[in-house]
DNA sequence: TGTACATCAGTGAACGCGCGTTCACTGATGTAC
DNA sequence: TGTACATCAGTGAACGCGCGTTCACTGATGTAC
């Protein structure tokens, strides 16, 4: 070997955060195999000493960036969330930002395995914003607090992936944050913990 | 020429919505010039003659996509269309389903002139649902109609994008849906039109 | 109306290029004695 | 602890392939007289 088991691992890891990376800015078509190693400071042969294939790297990737995400969120309050995350900042930097917004549109025309990881990163998603609204409460609580948060992730995300859409300087992509922000907030349930 | 002038201008709108199908099914990296062509009945060759670049058939096939879609929803009312936009058919039938949801993950990658006609995809969206919903009314109220119909776009569009990234048998994805309809049919504003 | 010529939509071979993936090789690390 | 050997992460050339695009060519259509 060339490097210690170690740090064998650590390298396998960072080839994974670049390609979180790479992959919410530039799509996963955007992104080749040689780019990505060269970005994480190897050269694209020993990739395949890591992955079986570009797939199976995607789902990892994605789970990373889900788990960043989740790891970031914890103890911040929900109204702080929300407003980051329709923030102008959140959406002009795709690469560093949501990996549900940037890349569910291309986990919805790849195999099982890719949507499997996807779904688990919305699951994921719920469970953040659960961990910001309190204690549990009875089942049927629980029940619609779960649709309400639903109802929350599919508007934010709606609203990113929309505003990513218009042109840079487009009043409408600017709108469309502010209007679901201020949406967002105005709903929120009263919270009963702490 | 090989054909009419009102042919070869009527093989043009056969490539354009070819293309329309085609980019929303497999997205736009997924579709190659000869697959497209083959699809639409014509020799890759020919392409060019119609086309600059695939660039800017992608902006073309969009503004056909948003039109067919304004055209359909013509005298639907906002209930029966956020009933199919949310169903498990239109998720399940992206060839033939909303543009905006299929490629706008795909458009925030692509240069400004392709974000702008998503951008006017976006406020045909809207003056579809305003159509929807009776008379024009003084210049606040239609700010705030203005601002619930961004909300319910948002909404919409990211539940669609949500579900389509689980796997296909996912209760999760459904649970997406049913959640976001009921959201959306719950809030609607009191249509004051006929 | 008839004829000669220009036009240009469509054809299909060919272009260079970058992609994902494979492979023989290197050499420090890990392991067995 | 020291030595000999096996392992395997990383290298870089090479593979076949499909991509977007170009081009010489065809021949029916459109046009000028």
């Amino acid at each position: 070997m060339k490097v210690t088991k170690a740090q064998a691992q650590a390298n396998r890891a960072r080839i994974v955060e670049t390609a979180s990376a790479l992959f919410r800015e530039r799509g996963y078509d955007g992104v080749g195999i040689a780019d990505l190693m060269a970005v994480a400071g190897f050269t694209h042969g020993g990739f395949y000493k890591h992955f079986p294939s570009k797939a199976d790297l995607l789902a990892e990737a994605a789970t990373c960036g889900f788990a960043q995400a989740a790891a970031k969120a914890e103890g911040v309050d929900a109204v702080a969330f929300v407003e980051h995350y329709l923030s102008r900042a959140h959406r002009d930097a795709r690469g560093e930002g949501c990996t549900m917004a940037a890349l569910c549109g291309d986990a919805a025309r790849q195999p099982a395995p890719i949507k499997a990881a996807f779904a688990a990163g919305i699951e994921g998603l719920l469970a953040t914003l659960a961990s910001q609204s309190g204690v549990p409460q009875d089942a049927q609580r629980e029940s619609e607090l779960r649709a309400r948060r639903i109802e929350v992730i599919a508007q934010v995300i709606g609203a990113l992936v929309l505003s990513r859409a218009c042109p840079d300087d487009s009043p409408l992509a600017d709108e469309i944050l502010d209007v679901c922000r201020a949406a967002v907030l105005s709903r929120r349930p009263p919270t009963r913990g702490a």
